[in-house]
DNA sequence: GCCGATGATGTCAGTCGCTGACATCATGGA
DNA sequence: TCCATGATGTCAGCGACTGACATCATCGGC
């Protein structure tokens, strides 16, 4: 086993810190994986190693928030309603998110300037999404009640982290609330 | 309804097909973008003025569905909720579907078997997303509300395209309709 | 009917993302 | 000590995509 993270290796860790200073420094396009190899005094083989492709180096949190989301759903109380159980995966979410304002935003900040990166982001919260709705239909939600409880959660998620980021630095739990009222408001007013 | 164009020309039309034969006989990752355009007797320089990439050959509808979509939210009476000037959006584009189930199936198909593909779609769902809010947000609708209300109409529409696909041929308005109820008796659940 | 402008296409060369195959090297356990 | 294992380096190559320039067809003006 013995990953060991200690200072000389991590070589994970040392790709991602190159690549996020490179994208800021030159910008995403003017930034060669070979790049980012040499200045985290690697190879450019060896980074196709650690991330599947180019855009990947800044979605690795990824599988981690999926995880922690889908666990609080299965973990809802079985009389909860599809729409409460998503709430509940959305907001077990939030604490992941504390301290890391600056972080985010920069990350942020990258990913919209660049139209791949935000396609790989769309993705990433596709599936997300995807992961969710089978939670659901674990529970025994049919579909499409499924599929679309689950986009509702990430659509709220959307605009509570798009809040969060473009607001000072706070908590993210108080933007999801307000998010999900506003969300539950809006489907109310069509009748 | 082959509608196979004419001989002479329609080189943009002639690379579509090309695309959506070779991607059925032997699956994207194993056709490149020269066999498409020497299949379409062009070059593979010509097949790049015409597409921006080539996943984008499978994506050339988008643009005109985006234009109804967004032109009926326009449209929709200045009083209307925003989540009902959405599903009139959403409802107005469900005749550009009709005689179109058995390519829909196909391309669906096609988009199914390739991840990057599926990266692709979602990334032009949520470019119509963005360009709905947007529309919302020109009748005064502030964020997140906006946000929230475009990405829930993209739900409905991925939830009843994903009904209308998978079932036998028939009219899309009545799934738009189902996932429509649906939806907002999801929404109302969680009180 | 000729002629030059315009736009679409072909040709060529090159960069970069990404992969397979094989060599090297450090580490740790038998 | 030795060798199994995993991480890394090296090399060759494919395919997506682009810029630059040449060619060619078409068409309006003369």
């Amino acid at each position: 086993m013995g990953a060991m993270s200690r200072w000389p290796s991590n070589p994970r860790g040392r790709l991602e810190q190159a690549a996020m200073d490179l994208f800021v420094e030159r910008g995403y396009d003017q930034t060669t994986v070979a790049d980012i190899a040499m200045r985290a005094g690697l190879t450019e083989r060896t980074f196709f190693r650690h991330f599947a492709d180019k855009r990947e180096v800044l979605f690795y949190g990824g599988p981690v928030l999926q995880d922690r989301m889908v666990g609080a759903v299965e973990a809802a109380p079985p009389e909860a309603a599809p729409l409460t159980a998503v709430a509940a995966g959305v907001t077990a979410v939030a604490p992941m998110f504390a301290g890391r304002h600056a972080a985010a935003r920069l990350r942020q900040s990258i990913i919209d300037s660049h139209p791949e990166l935000q396609e790989r982001e769309v993705a990433k919260l596709a599936h997300l999404a995807e992961a969710l709705a089978d939670a659901l239909r674990a529970r025994g939600v049919p579909d499409p009640a499924a599929r679309l409880a689950a986009d509702s959660g990430i659509a709220v998620f959307r605009a509570a982290f798009a809040q969060w980021v473009t607001s000072p630095a706070g908590d993210m739990r108080p933007r999801i609330d307000e998010c999900f009222d506003e969300f539950v408001k809006i489907a109310e007013a069509v009748r």
